[in-house]
DNA sequence: CAGGATCCCACGCGATACTG
DNA sequence: CAGTATCGCGTGGGATCCTG
């Protein structure tokens, strides 16, 4: 009956949202193949690229979804870890899905843009 | 050993950013439930909220990536048919299991939202 | 060390109007 | 009917600086 999805409230719209977001299924994947717990600063290194404001903000969306757990050592400087909930775990078999066809696939798209621009000559 | 995923050109950041644009993932699945032609009118009855604008955005690129064929019937007015090609509807598969889990676990997200919302009062 | 506060820009997307 | 062209806004996200 899915015929409903999409609409106003459609969870699948949501969740694209969400896993849209530049960082986040990086941060399932990396918190997904460690099994356990990440400092921020080892999560950090592990996300090349990212920026501590936007690997901040994007832990913090995922905690607020429940899909990260967030555990504070009170010692200063302070050593916060942080690791996927059984909820954010399960989220990564679909998105490893993504991935998988990602590396099979993409490189057809390439090649399917690649033709259409030279098939298309300056307009 | 993919380690190298998320890389300056990782096949799952392109495959991320476009499916998290509004519309595609939409029309993947609206598409992959024809299993056939459908008119660019006809399209956009299906997909609610869409505007012709965006439809036609959202369709050209995904021409472009080679995802969807489209074929027109050179009578006026126009009448313009897309459908899936196969490495499109390849692309319904993991895409369907997103769904998947979006109907079963969202409303968790959304229930994690709200004791998170109501377990920090206002700042 | 972890992250908050600011500033700013690019761009995805919607609304509207026009056309072959 | 199936687009194309133009305008404007909201916001994702980067850079930089500051703090308990």
């Amino acid at each position: 009956m899915r015929g409903d999805l999409f609409s106003p409230e459609c969870p699948t719209r949501k969740l694209l949202d969400r896993i849209g977001t530049k960082w986040m299924s990086m941060a399932v994947k990396v918190l997904a193949e460690e099994a356990g717990e990440l400092r921020f600063s080892e999560l950090r290194r592990r996300m090349p690229g990212v920026s501590q404001k936007m690997l901040s903000v994007t832990l913090q969306g995922m905690v607020k979804d429940g899909l990260v757990g967030r555990r504070v050592e009170p010692v200063v400087p302070p050593r916060v870890f942080y690791r996927l909930t059984p909820l954010g775990l399960s989220l990564d078999e679909p998105l490893a899905a993504l991935r998988e066809w990602a590396e099979e696939h993409m490189v057809e798209i390439d090649h399917a843009n690649q033709r259409y621009t030279q098939d298309a000559p300056g307009v």
